[in-house]
DNA sequence: GTAAGTGCAAAGTGTTTGCATGGAA
DNA sequence: TTCCATGCAAACACTTTGCACTTAC
């Protein structure tokens, strides 16, 4: 059984919850991409594999996997939720191009030490760090 | 007459758009508030000085003040935008606390330099750096 | 006088919820 | 057999839009 997997289903047994077919393919697909997906790509992403769920379920496993840690929810710049797995050593923060819409993942501990630093300075005890670089991608440039 | 009010009307009149009483109302209201206003504050805060606009009206002006870079339309975390005024030289980033939901603004030039750096590295042209963490504020640990 | 702005209410959007039915434990 | 989960549609919260009337220019 893989590690996500595994997660998932202890934390819905250790909170009387049922483990369904439904979670299981929810929680597959979301780690099978790589991508930031919102609920309806989700959801149209199980259909076209013939795994049918209702909108309403994919909206309440996302929110069970943001519970137990195994997704992140977060706004982008669109005006819909957009959710992407957590892969534990793999924390990032996004580039969006605002052209193309592409976004580009990177991480430095530089600039992570640095806000944790400005944190502790303020008083203030961080839990997560979101930074949204918008811009041009390169490969925008040509379509200006 | 106040520098954004200048720009303001400027930009109104070089786009062939009227200067009525509601727009420079609610840019007024706008700029005398430090705190980030959601479009139904602004209208709240508006009323409450008898000074009446409609809520179409709040969301189309705000849209003016945003194209005109005299305003920044954010999401920090809620449901619905959150708009603040844009001062020259006064770029920030914010600190959220989940618990209490006040909002602390920050500003340090050694994260914005290795941003600037990392996307120069990756070919990205950055437009603006939003930064939010997330985290429990000084007064909010007595609360929990 | 004319084009643009306003207020209102209706329509949109994305997300959440109530309820009857179905399914895991 | 007992709750919990699901699907559906209705409800929601916030934002945008169409339209008749008003106002800046």
């Amino acid at each position: 059984m893989k590690r996500a997997e595994k997660i998932f289903i202890d934390y819905l047994r250790e909170n009387g919850l049922k483990v369904t077919k439904e979670r299981l393919m929810l929680l597959d697909e979301l780690f099978n991409t790589e991508e930031h997906l919102d609920a309806d790509s989700l959801l149209f992403r199980m259909r076209s594999q013939k795994r049918r769920v209702s909108r309403a379920t994919v909206y309440r496993t996302l929110d069970l996997l943001v519970q137990c840690g195994l997704a992140r929810k977060m706004r982008l710049g669109k005006e819909n939720y957009v959710y992407e797995k957590v892969v534990p050593g793999r924390s990032h923060h996004h580039m969006i191009c605002t052209v193309t819409g592409k976004i580009m993942e990177f991480w430095d501990s530089e600039v992570d030490d640095r806000l944790r630093q400005l944190c502790q300075e303020k008083g203030f005890r961080p839990t997560y760090f979101s930074i949204s670089v918008y811009g041009l991608s390169q490969d925008a440039d040509g379509e200006r």
